[in-house]
DNA sequence: ATGTGTTCCTGTCCGC
DNA sequence: TGCGGACAGGAACACA
């Protein structure tokens, strides 16, 4: 499920892991993802250190002690799961190996990191540390929701004149960093928003309004993600898949949420991809 | 430039 | 219980 929320809840939960640790050994399964591996990625990951775990969008990022970057995307179905280590009294030993399983890093200590990805619309690559933001998928992604840069501004800007429903301008990562259809789903009902509007047809004030709802919606959904990390619900070592109830993804036919209004969730498709919305209280 | 539809791959769920 | 079809949280790409 990983959207930004998600992401940056699996990255939290590498931390303990391996920041300051060494790989000590990177074992991987298959050529590629989505697209090949870089050359001889094993060998560029052993023995490195990880000094830092960034998150850029829905891409982790982390930064080895060789001057690389080791970029993560988890696509639509890419897990991970962490293992050899004790969170307060209970011990996730290392599972057996899986279907999938596509990457596994064996770090300092006695910690596992396994990738796995059914899908595998995943992606991993390394990169020159120092030319991270230049990469080509990297580069043209629009600006962080919970940073300074995203501000009401900045959206009225970006949306005029756009012709496009506000539901795709919004899963548009050029224009800002992170949302997928579950929370884009998610921020337009909370705005009262019709997810078919034309996204330049929607008033300065509402789109300004988007702006303090779509840091919200993330934020609930991170703090959600960390209190899952803290009370160790994760019985299998995986990271980033919390429990996370949605007032409107998948709940087609149900009451409107907002209980006042009287609706019902409606789903509809947008460019291939299902909406989920209270036609009523969504204008 | 901008907007839309297709595509990659496997797993799961639902109706018959 | 098996089988076919629809559908799934992403995003690059081709094309109008």
């Amino acid at each position: 499920m990983p959207e930004l929320p998600e992401v940056e809840t699996v990255r939290r939960g590498l931390v303990p892991a391996l920041e300051g640790r060494v790989i000590e050994r990177a074992t991987v399964n298959r050529p590629d993802l989505r697209f090949p591996f870089p050359d001889r990625m094993a060998e560029r990951l052993t023995g490195a250190r990880v000094l830092a775990l960034r998150r850029r969008s829905k891409y982790i990022l982390a930064d080895l002690s060789t001057g690389e970057t080791l970029l993560i995307h988890l696509g639509m179905s890419g897990r991970i799961l962490i293992s050899g280590v004790s969170m307060g009294a209970f011990h996730y030993d290392h599972p057996a190996p899986a279907r999938h399983d596509h990457v596994v890093l064996d770090i300092e200590g006695g910690a596992r990191v396994t990738f796995n990805d059914a899908r595998r619309f995943g992606a991993m690559d390394l990169l020159e540390t120092e030319k991270a933001d230049r990469h080509w998928l990297l580069r043209e992604i629009g600006p962080e929701p919970l940073g300074n840069a995203f501000d009401e501004d900045y959206l009225i800007l970006r949306l005029k004149g756009r012709n496009t429903p506000i539901k795709a301008a919004l899963l548009d990562q050029r224009i800002v960093a992170g949302l997928g259809n579950i929370y884009v789903c998610e921020v337009l009902h909370r705005a009262g928003i019709d997810p078919r509007k034309k996204a330049g047809a929607i008033s300065k004030r509402h789109v300004a309004g988007l702006v303090p709802v779509i840091r919200a919606v993330l934020e609930e959904a991170i703090e959600a993600g960390g209190s899952s990390l803290r009370d160790y619900r994760q019985a299998d070592g995986e990271l980033g898949y919390f429990q996370h109830s949605f007032r409107v993804y998948d709940r087609e036919d149900t009451p409107c949420p907002t209980g006042a209004c009287g609706g019902t969730i409606h789903r509809i498709v947008q460019s291939g991809r299902s909406t989920f919305f209270c036609p009523h209280c969504q204008r």
